[in-house]
DNA sequence: GTATTTGCAAATGATTTGCAGTGCT
DNA sequence: AGCACTGCAAATCATTTGCAAATAC
């Protein structure tokens, strides 16, 4: 993905800290900002944690990100990508996405009459393939 | 429910604060940390944060409590009773219980061989009836 | 050239910890 | 009586803010 371009169009400038920020986020999928500060001065040493908190909140605000929230869990931002849920495995902690898209699981299954839905978010706690083999 | 035999069912001290914790929390439905302070020092004006905070952290150790994270809101904590699904008004803020069964839920839709599940949460975002028609 | 963004340091907010005293069983 | 629990103050961790200098466009 281009993502100067993706900035622009969202009316956000292209800096090379907001670049090297969605290509990180990109790489691994999800990342919390404790670890994406880590990760990011590898390339960046010079990034400040307050300029890596303003550009995930102007992103998230931009809908470029989405942030996870779970429960015993660092908070964790992905791209705005395709709708999809997700899984943690409570052996390793790995968070792994599943094609599952939230709103069309509501759709086949039931029928809420007395609300408006918009959106909707799936977390799946278990364990996966690697853990279960264990 | 009494409390009382509920928090001696799971080992602990069954103690005027904890009994108060879990009353307020039964009669709010969801409550976030901040605001059970407040309510809970009209009755208690002795409790501390901190034993809040321990109090809330051994309950949900036991299982008596769930934390709720939702995204753009505080930490809110409810009585682990039978399984349910979340909504939340984009309008008013207010978060709904909703009687859907988010393992019923999966196990309709689809299935995942790649993973043992265990548990699951269905956050919704939405816009309630009170809302809808303002 | 101008408005935005960065990085620093300081401020604020949220949660945890240590410890002496208290209270549950 | 003995161990768990409480409340305080201090410590730690997470996030935000103000501001001067740097940078995107």
């Amino acid at each position: 993905m281009n993502y100067d371009k993706l900035l622009r169009q969202h009316q956000l400038k292209a800096t090379p800290q907001r670049l090297a920020i969605l290509d990180l986020i990109h790489r691994s999928g999800h990342i919390s900002i404790e670890d994406m500060f880590v990760e990011i001065r590898h390339k960046f040493s010079s990034i400040s944690l307050a300029t890596l908190y303003k550009n995930v909140n102007t992103m998230l605000e931009s809908s470029l990100l989405k942030e996870i929230k779970i429960s015993g869990n660092k908070t964790k931002y992905e791209l705005d990508k395709d709708r999809h849920s997700h899984i943690l495995c409570s052996e390793c902690g790995e968070l792994y996405d599943i094609p599952l898209d939230p709103l069309m699981v509501l759709k086949e299954s039931s029928h809420f009459s007395d609300y408006v839905i918009d959106d909707a978010s799936i977390v799946i706690n278990g364990t996966c393939k690697q853990c279960k083999s264990d």
